[in-house]
RNA sequence: GGGCGCUUAGCUCAGCGGGAGAGCACUACCUUGACAUGGUAGGGGUCGCAGGUUCAAUCCCUGCAGCGCCCA
């Protein structure tokens, strides 16, 4: 004969397990569908605003963006419940070189190049222009650009998706435009022939922030060069970088180096160039370093750059765009790669004598944090932001509290950055981006304008008639337009309502990884722009900042395909569902630290989620279904009292946490709520009420169930979405046709608690508990019902009993409750709770000599607090100087000791009759 | 070299001036009409080291050691 297992009638109609894959998509669709996603610029509540980070439109879910989102979920659904008018704004970044390299790499496959150069020799292979290779990538986004955001619908984040944007948008792009053209109108944005870091493999200059400096083991070849005019005298340089001799301008030597003092003003002569380039002082040579003399080539190196510039030095550029040598240089190094120069050089140097010795030597080497390769100092006209001027209001912004960290330290980072930024290289010579929007006349003078016709109207104006110009070929950073999404979004630069209603945002959600990236340069952009003729406190783009924590795995190292120790967030949602992974990233979000990510840590939560969902099915099946105008104030029963108290100081926790962004503290406040207190005692307090207690006690044990179990499903719907919502519905919470997400946060009294309710049930929590113990202890049988007897119980004890007694029957499995009579029991154990000795006769059962071990045990421990305390009560300073409250608890604390230790030692002087 | 953070049970981590906590793992017992993705009980820690402040320090301060990250 088969049961069936999974019963669902009794159950009505709940499974015996949570079954996430078929529940999620049916909710969410339904969410979505409802339109409670979306903002209302017509309502008259307050706003709540989040700006979403926009992920890479081509890119898919990492842990990093289940972390991310989650917590920004979290707070939308809950200012949401909190009844604020919730705008989650959601998007997709275009993602410049990231975007352009995936398509480069898919073009290439089939044997498409970009023609600018960087083909492959040999083949068959077709070279595309600009235009062509822009279809190319608009194709591969329509292709892949709706990955991410769905993946982000199967985490349950609830933005407004019909306000979805995207960086390239028309209106995003004419933000850029304007901003582009207004601040090189401001003199903010200029274009400049300077040092950049410039990506060889991938063609184009990058910003500082998007280099990595990586130790590399190389050597320090000293290199003699001869002193003009003095046959014999050499100067050694020490370098790390031969092959940039060829572009060699001048030497450096500290000014008070006395080895070279006498060198200085005059010149050297380049070894296989031949020319003769000065000696000059300059405190940036390090006489530890090195030979104390080092060669200068300002045009390929930032320090020597800045030399230079003191010192008058010419700059010769010896490398063209692949980092082959080029120029003015002898001519059997044309054209040979860098490293292949440095080869060719080192040899000829060695052969002319000119080689003093190589050192091994680390050193630190600068590499494009996308394409991996050594980035070159390279001279080019590019164009530059005036992030300094940009910086000094949003360094103010945070000085003045207009904008706060969370934590607070990341601020220390932000101004550190920021108060020595260096001007923005804004330009990328790639062809995925927004071009910038300037034309050169015939002459090369830049027209900067919205779009051509303007430009053509300043030409006109300049040469007097029309001419034909040419548009930049560049495109900007696409950080720059970034730095615009909390206002680009909600339509500036025109004044719409939505820009007046939800700028500036409540919070920006962010990794640290993100602070100079992003975080600075969106307080720059959103001050300048986002709310003009305001104070600062309302151009900010956002009021807090909450950097989060990075994701790591089970061992702190950080994920990464090379290493192979990727957890993939879809996979973990797969195995556990969307709610266990949203409540363990929400638990392990302290502050200030890292998460490591362990499978085993969602499978305990999950089991959590499994928990609510039996107990709200345990729930139903006893008839507890939500009551029309239950009010929590007004329950009879102590447990029920108890229990609102409970639930009255968790919902406080759990507020405040949230507010705090103190994930993990609201995750553990619900968490111990529902399985610690809900589910361990309330449920099995009220089961024998259920069956033996009269018509008016199961009613109001019903009712306080379930309304316990709806205000937990609020609790917990922002951390975990889906099955609370569930539960709403199937348990009849719901009334209308909004659901849970779009209900009201819960509000209780705070007079909820009661103390007195509170201190019985918890006495009732030690009597069952001493009296598992001893059971357990004695390897007393499941089976067996004993008789209970207290010993000397004061009239609370008794009176607790007597309220409880049925409880302590059933969860003590006792069958039995009496006074002792007659004088000590033999063969008893006894355990202390408050105002009473509670005495289990185990004759038979009981080892007298474990028993009294036991006890001696216990009595030395509570000497061993009394004699702590009691010193503590003895000191005269103590007394005086410690708050008085702290004071009163060690007395109290003293007191019970004591009272505990006497009904033990009256115990342990009746064993010997055992 | 400068800055930030971390060091608490076997593991992952909370706590943070007055009684050392959680989850996982481990041990024993239990298929009891919500739940074995469960229940009950239990073992396990000189809170990195050394000073200082304080009536009182895991918690505050200083130094040291180790680990991690950012910047140069």
């Amino acid at each position: 004969m088969t049961q069936p297992s999974n019963d669902e009638t009794a159950a009505g109609g709940l499974a015996k397990t949570y079954s996430p894959a078929e529940i999620e998509p049916r909710r969410y669709a339904e969410w979505e569908k409802s339109g409670v996603f979306a903002c209302d610029p017509k309502s008259s509540k307050q706003p709540y605003t989040i700006m979403m980070p926009p992920p890479n439109v081509t890119g898919s879910l990492h842990m990093g963006h289940a972390l991310t989102f989650t917590v920004q979920d979290v707070l939308i659904r809950y200012w949401r419940m909190r009844g604020r008018d919730a705008l989650w704004q959601p998007g997709t970044d275009h993602a410049g070189i990231a975007t352009q390299m995936v398509v480069e790499r898919r073009l290439a496959e089939q044997g498409v190049f970009l023609d600018r150069g960087g083909v492959p020799s040999g083949g068959n292979k077709t070279l595309i222009g600009r235009a062509k290779f822009l279809e190319e990538a608009w194709k591969w986004k329509a292709e892949s650009g709706g990955t991410i955001t769905n993946q982000l619908r199967r985490l349950g984040a609830s933005p407004d998706w019909a306000r979805e944007r995207f960086t390239m948008d028309e209106g995003l792009s004419k933000a850029v435009r304007k901003v582009f053209v207004d601040l090189h109108a401001q003199g903010l944005i200029y274009r400049d022939k300077r040092l950049v870091n410039w990506d060889p493999k991938l063609q184009t200059a990058v910003s500082d922030l998007e280099v990595e400096q990586r130790e590399i083991k190389g050597n320090l070849w000293h290199f003699r060069y001869p002193v003009e005019g003095e046959p014999g005298r050499f100067i050694v340089v020490a370098t790390t970088r031969p092959e940039t001799m060829l572009g060699d301008t001048g030497v450096a030597v500290h000014p008070d180096d006395v080895r070279f003092k006498d060198l200085v003003g005059k010149r050297a002569i380049l070894p296989l160039v031949g020319r003769a380039i000065p000696i000059v002082a300059d405190e940036y040579s390090d006489p530890e370093k090195g030979t104390g003399a080092v060669k200068m080539t300002p045009a390929h190196d930032f320090n020597d750059f800045a030399v230079g510039k003191r010192h008058g030095l010419a700059m010769i550029n010896v490398l063209d765009k692949d980092a082959h040598i080029t120029g003015d240089v002898p001519e059997k190094y044309r054209g040979l790669e860098r490293y292949a120069a440095r080869k060719a050089i080192v040899a000829d140097m060695e052969a002319e004598g000119f080689l003093d010795k190589i050192e091994p030597h680390v050193h630190t080497v600068p590499h494009g944090d996308r394409s991996g390769v050594a980035l070159e100092p390279w001279l080019t006209d590019q164009w530059f932001c005036d992030a300094a001027t940009l910086a000094k209001p949003a360094i103010e912004a945070v000085e003045q509290g207009h904008t706060t960290f969370v934590p607070k330290h990341w601020e220390n980072t932000y101004y550190e950055w920021m108060r020595n930024i260096q001007p923005w290289c804004i330009s990328r010579q790639l062809w995925w981006g927004h071009r910038i929007p300037a034309w050169y006349g015939p002459d090369g003078h830049a027209f900067v304008a919205h779009d051509e016709a303007g430009a053509q109207a300043l030409a006109k104006e300049k040469y007097g008639k029309d001419v034909a110009l040419t548009q930049d070929n560049d495109v900007l950073d696409t950080w720059f337009s970034s730095a615009l999404w909390p206002f680009s979004t909600l339509g500036w630069p025109e004044g719409t309502p939505e820009l007046k209603r939800y700028y500036p945002g409540d919070v920006l959600v962010t990794g640290f990884d993100i602070i100079f990236f992003w975080v600075a340069r969106m307080m720059m952009m959103g001050i300048h722009f986002g709310n003009p003729g305001k104070s600062l406190a309302e151009r900010v783009p956002f009021k807090h900042v909450y950097i989060h924590a990075l994701v790591r795995d089970e061992r702190g190292q950080k994920m990464s395909k090379s290493k192979g120790n990727i957890i993939d967030p879809l996979d973990i949602i797969g195995k556990y569902g969307t709610d266990a992974l949203r409540f363990t990233l929400c638990a392990l979000a302290a502050q200030g630290r890292d998460i490591k990510l362990a499978p085993a840590r969602v499978e305990g939560y999950r089991n959590f989620i499994t928990k609510l969902w039996n107990a709200a099915r345990y729930a139903r099946m006893n008839g507890a279904v939500p009551v029309a105008g239950f009010d929590p104030a007004k329950v009879t029963l102590t447990v029920d009292k108890w229990l609102l108290g409970e639930l009255a100081k968790t919902a406080g926790a759990v507020t405040a946490a949230i507010e705090a962004y103190k994930f993990n503290e609201a995750a553990d406040a619900i968490y111990r709520f529902v399985w610690g207190t809900f589910c361990d005692w309330y449920l099995e307090f009220t089961k024998p009420l259920l069956q033996q207690g009269s018509e008016t006690e199961k009613a109001e044990v019903r009712a306080t169930t379930a309304y316990a179990i709806g205000q937990c499903l609020k609790l917990l719907h922002p951390l975990s979405p889906y099955v609370t919502e569930e539960l709403w519905d199937t348990l009849g919470y719901r009334n209308g046709t909004t659901g849970l997400i779009a209900e009201s946060w819960p509000a209780l009294p705070g007079t909820l608690g009661d103390a007195a309710a509170q201190e019985e049930m918890n006495w009732v929590v030690d009597a069952i508990s001493g009296i598992r113990a001893l059971r357990a202890e004695m390897n007393v049988p499941q089976a067996s019902r004993l008789t209970l007897l207290h010993r000397d119980a004061g009239k609370s004890a008794r009176d607790r009993i007597k309220r409880h007694e049925g409880l302590i029957k059933t969860l003590a499995r006792v069958e039995t409750v009496a006074a002792e009579q007659g004088g000590a029991t033999k063969g008893a154990a006894t355990f202390v709770v408050a105002d009473a000795t509670l005495v289990l006769p185990l004759a038979g059962v009981i080892d007298a000599a474990a028993e009294r071990k036991r006890i001696e045990k216990e009595v030395a421990r509570l000497a061993s607090d009394i004699d702590k305390i009691g010193r503590k009560l003895a000191n005269a300073d103590f007394v005086a100087k410690a708050d008085p409250e702290a004071v009163e608890e060690q007395r109290i604390r003293l007191a019970d000791a004591e009272a505990t230790r006497k009904r033990l030692t009256a115990s342990l002087a009746l064993i010997s009759e055992i």
